[in-house]
DNA sequence: CGGGGGAGTTGATTCAGATTAAGGCTGCCA
DNA sequence: TGGCAGCCTTAATCTGAATCAACTCCCCCG
């Protein structure tokens, strides 16, 4: 549990400055937490659904996802992450993890242990609001999520997740939405959309011949932004990102 | 905007009990609150996508439900709701809603102006915590019917949906787990769980048939709590609700 | 007390997406 | 450098749920 390395902090920070205005003692206040910073292979379980942790954890690089599995032995992904995440705020007043939580690529994570940041929250009202909305803006992509899964049909479940992914990639300062890595396997796509991986191919397919996107290997282009939005369904207004 | 008729925040003031342990000095926190009560008809909207409010809506009474519509002219119901929930906690934060708030039945709703609500957790961490778990606590649920809508069968989604139902009237005081009234219809049933209605009513009598549940007119009792739990997959864990 | 409309029910048909089964590419490691 | 493993691609068949179309039963309202 060393204080060291700040720069782990500063994905964290950065969100924080886009949720609310901070002054200079809040921004001490953040570079004040403690944490343990951690690589973490890919595919590899960072929480586990029944299990309570005294630390919550923040996605310094890399990708990871949320998800859920069913008794028929579905999984269901219900978000990906990028740095700068907390991949655990409803640890700090829920118990136990009602899901899991795993890395795509290779990673790293900082623990920070619960009591630090509840205490930051509580003398930095500012804080304590950044988080709070981060956490009602993270609700409102899961609810674009059942609207997704529950009423799009199969390409425009994938453009979608597509025009999300790369909206959020590009506020975060990975790269533009027009242009990017995409982290995640067919597989990943098929369990975050609700489809089998071999209709997310076929999928693919057709959005790349009807000229929306560009695929090279893990990288991906959308060629007109305009009619991905349409074809996917996209306004962005849910992400609450201006 | 009359601050009397303290009665109609009871449902509230009990959820919030739950959610934390308060002091007596939060229960007058609450008390001060003051608000406009309005009757609200049936299959009435009440938030609108892409609208702004100065003030949070509390149901006092009846059902509701948010919902988001699709370019294909699907509706996908997000969320359910009974008195005591706060309709639009996420306004607080959140300048646009990204969702539409209807009721289901006849109801009762009191607006409390976003300023005075955010005073009072600003002075009472105890209900600042509580608010907060409770929109952590709805995040969960959103993440459940994800699963649900994504990667459940008609029949499992439908029952989950009746078993999540059923503990949370339990939970609020309104009927038991096993005997209790349905408020939405079919359809509703149906844009809840991403079917059509006649599906929907194939699948209530399969459960019937199999023994699981019996209906008469808009009650339901749940026979077999355990098999209708297997049956949908059901695990509470998620509603935090201990 | 009769008529109209919303909700529920039932059956026939169609279709989107699942399943299954191969084959092919790329990168890694022995 | 050759073989293996993971991921992607393609095609054939199958199936759960949608769609379309009546028809019934309440319940409300005049």
């Amino acid at each position: 549990m060393e204080a060291t390395q700040f720069e782990a902090l500063l994905p964290l920070a950065s969100k924080l400055e886009r949720l609310a205005s901070l002054t200079d003692r809040d921004r001490s206040l953040i570079r004040s937490l403690p944490f343990s910073l951690r690589p973490v292979p890919a595919a590899h379980h960072i929480v586990r659904e029944g299990k309570a942790a005294p630390d919550c954890c923040l996605l310094v690089s890399g990708f990871a996802c949320r998800h859920k599995l069913a008794a028929n032995g579905g999984r269901q992904i219900v978000s990906f992450h990028l740095a700068g995440d907390m991949l655990d705020l409803q640890h700090l007043l829920l118990e136990v993890a009602d899901h899991n939580v795993q890395t795509i690529t290779e990673a790293e994570v900082a623990w920070i242990p619960k009591v630090e940041l509840r205490r930051v929250a509580r003398e930095s009202p500012a804080i304590a609001d950044a988080l709070w909305r981060d956490t009602l803006i993270e609700a409102s992509i899961f609810r674009e999520w059942v609207l997704n899964v529950g009423r799009r049909d199969a390409r425009s479940r994938i453009a979608h997740m597509l025009c999300e992914f790369a909206a959020r990639c590009e506020t975060a300062g990975l790269g533009s939405a027009e242009s990017f890595e995409l982290p995640m396997t067919q597989e990943q796509i098929a369990d975050a959309t609700g489809l089998t991986s071999v209709h997310v191919n076929r999928m693919l397919r057709a959005l790349q011949e009807a000229g929306a996107i560009a695929r090279d290997r893990r990288h991906l282009r959308i060629l007109d932004w305009e009619t991905m939005c349409s074809i996917a369904d996209f306004h962005p207004a849910y992400l609450h990102a201006a």
